[in-house]
RNA sequence: CGGGGCGUGGCGCAGUCAGGUAGCGCACCUGCUUUGGGAGCAGGGUGUCGGAGGUUCAAAUCCUCUCGCCCCGACCA
């Protein structure tokens, strides 16, 4: 690439309109414009690195057994309403109808397409497992798009989707995706974690996030000190300590005037806020009597609406906190002195810190009064418990018994699940077994979201000057800088290195604008490029040229005739044995 | 959807409170000089002030509506 007849608009200034650093360089290097909230143009140097990541993944799912194909972004109605999806997936999904009045979406995601095909040509468990994947623009219709190509409406994302007779198989696939997903990320330089994670929308029975660790991520990491234990806050869990067990007299009910919050009541009634039992009044937003659940937590702790609604099989979206009307019918009391203490007509759950209580305090029910003495089990019963409650840093690691947790945030490039029947049961896909009976696919599916996997790279690795890409997604290896360009013996060398480095295998930005060198070396260290080779008449002369790192800006110099090896050798060892 | 903010040459912004001939920096074009860390001098304006309507002798500025964009929130008892 020659610079000067190369479509590089590249800015002096942050745009007004960017927040977070990927976003502010990847438009003022000149590689993305905006079009709309959540839309963009990716311009050349920007495609550039987009087409290094999408190789990268070829690559290793490849490795990993998967095969390449290419499916609609357009997808009609119908395939979504068998699925259940048409209706669940809300405003996120971007819908229209032809000139027939036929109902379509822009694909979000492809589960329902590809578990299409597959029912449609696979019959027999002999052609199983089968692994499909493809990389493509999808659009979600996101509440809030925002930092550049972090959370945009439109975006590219490499989807896949595999297809095993068995959950054995299924199993034995999806850790082979784990371990394409690891090599993908590590091989684009990152530092990143994979974590356990809630499956979402998408439905399923596990999965893992693969999150890159930067303090712009929109998600909270959970991570153990000790031990490899990590897992995205929503369904993260920790050790709790009950508080020091003791006998518990008979309930007792005390008035409390005017004391709501947890703290007050922890200190008026000379208890922790541990002793302390939270009654929430939820609204699943549903019809009929099973609408309002109460929700039982430790004074201290606090409930996990992911799980809670994982718990409660309700729809998040709908879920929130009971309007006051409704808590004061359904309790009978006033609100903030709910409690479990005959409580009735109304479905209870509780997180697993209330079943270790014992001499427990809660609301009465009754404005201004609380029980005290309350006894999980012997003064209200302890029906339905699940962990309902929301890790913290500094809690004891669920799986080792040393660690503690700590809490960084992420970025999520990578999320892989275990489906299972979910689809193909849906959607009735099935195969014949060796017994000639019919069963549906278990089934998986593998996303990761190239631009975001640029962006999150940009947010790890950058300077006060610019973007620092790794080899292995930079959009070029070296920029070549003349650095007077109307000097014909720069001139001279710098054209004849251009085509040398070139037959190398190492791809070139030459900088032959007739810019002063300065400009030309501000704008290297925007644009990332991880070498820059001087060509000046200084080193002409002297025979030797000035070799740049990026990184940390040290210069070496290197003999004229060893420059093409010595810029060769380096962009291959970056590239740790991966080609070009 | 709720709250807040912003829309003025390509980009970043001032001007709006207090109505009176649309400005600054960068970029861009021409010429000369300069050429190893964002050059200097001289000349050049490329704008329906987001849009529509209203008030006024007069609107970027005041009022109403509308569109776009950005931020926060949309569980925190």
């Amino acid at each position: 690439m020659r610079y000067s007849e190369t479509f590089i608009p590249t800015l002096r200034d942050d745009p007004a309109d960017a927040e977070v650093v990927s976003h502010k360089l990847m438009v003022r290097a000149g590689m993305i414009r905006k079009v709309a909230a959540g839309v963009y143009n990716y311009l050349p140097l920007g495609w550039r690195v987009i087409g290094k990541v999408e190789q990268i993944v070829r690559e290793e799912m490849t490795r990993g057994g998967a095969q390449e194909l290419r499916m609609p972004a357009v997808q009609p109605a119908e395939l979504w309403q068998e699925s259940g999806r048409w209706g669940v997936y809300g405003k996120e999904l971007l819908r229209m109808s032809d000139r027939h009045g036929r109902d379509f979406c822009i694909g979000p995601t492809h589960e329902e397409i590809i578990t299409d095909l597959v029912r449609g040509e696979v019959r027999s468990y002999k052609q199983l497992p089968l692994n499909l994947y493809q990389i493509q623009t999808k659009f979600r219709d996101e509440i809030r798009p925002r930092f550049g190509l972090m959370r945009g409406r439109e975006f590219i994302m490499k989807d896949g989707y595999s297809f095993d007779a068995d959950e054995a198989g299924a199993e034995a696939t999806y850790r082979r995706m784990e371990e394409a997903y690891h090599r993908i990320f590590a091989r684009m330089g990152l530092d990143f974690r994979a974590v356990e994670a809630d499956s979402g929308q998408i439905g399923g029975s596990f999965s893992h996030e693969f999150m890159v660790l930067a303090a712009t991520g929109e998600d909270d990491v959970v991570s153990c000190t000790t031990c490899d234990y990590a897992a995205n806050s929503e369904k993260a869990t920790s050790r709790v300590s009950p508080p020091e067990e003791r006998e518990t007299p008979a309930l007792k009910t005390v008035d409390t005037p005017g004391v709501h919050s947890v703290e007050e009541v922890a200190e008026f009634l000379k208890t922790s806020p541990d002793r302390l039992i939270k009654t929430l009044i939820f609204d699943t937003g549903t019809e009929g009597d099973g609408r309002f659940v109460a929700v039982l937590i430790r004074g201290d702790r606090e409930v996990n609406e992911v799980k809670l609604v994982n718990t409660l099989g309700a729809d998040g979206e709908r879920l929130t906190l009971a309007a006051n009307p409704d808590i004061e019918r359904i309790t009978g009391g006033a609100v903030g002195f709910s409690g479990p203490v005959g409580l009735k007509g109304v479905r209870v759950v509780a997180d697993r810190s209330v079943a270790d209580l014992t001499d427990a305090v809660t609301g009465a029910n009754q404005a201004d009064r609380h029980h005290t003495h309350v006894l999980p089990g012997r003064d209200f019963p302890l029906g339905e418990t699940a962990d309902l409650d929301t890790a913290r840093a500094g809690d004891g690691c669920p799986r080792c018994a040393t660690g503690k947790l700590v809490i960084q945030r992420g970025i999520e490039v990578g999320h892989i699940f275990k489906l299972g029947t979910k689809y193909s049961e849906a959607m009735q896909a099935t195969f014949l077994d060796p017994q000639g009976k019919k069963q549906p696919f278990v089934m998986g599916c593998y996303g990761i979201g190239i631009g975001r996997t640029a962006a999150a790279s940009i947010e790890q690795n950058h300077d006060g000057n610019g973007i620092l890409w790794p080899m292995a997604i930079a959009p070029a290896h070296v920029v070549l800088i003349g650095m007077n360009m109307k000097s014909e013996a720069v001139r001279d060398t710098a054209e004849r290195l251009y085509v040398e480095l070139r037959k190398r295998g190492v791809e070139v930005l030459f900088d032959d604008r007739a810019e002063r060198a300065g400009v030309k070396l501000t704008d290297f260290e925007l644009l990332g490029i991880p070498l820059a080779l001087l060509v000046g008449d200084r080193g002409v002369e002297k025979g030797s040229l000035e070799l740049k790192e990026r990184k940390d800006g040290s210069t070496t110099e290197v003999p004229m005739d060893d420059v093409v090896d010595r810029v060769a050798d380096k962009v291959r060892e970056a590239l740790g044995g991966h080609g070009g």
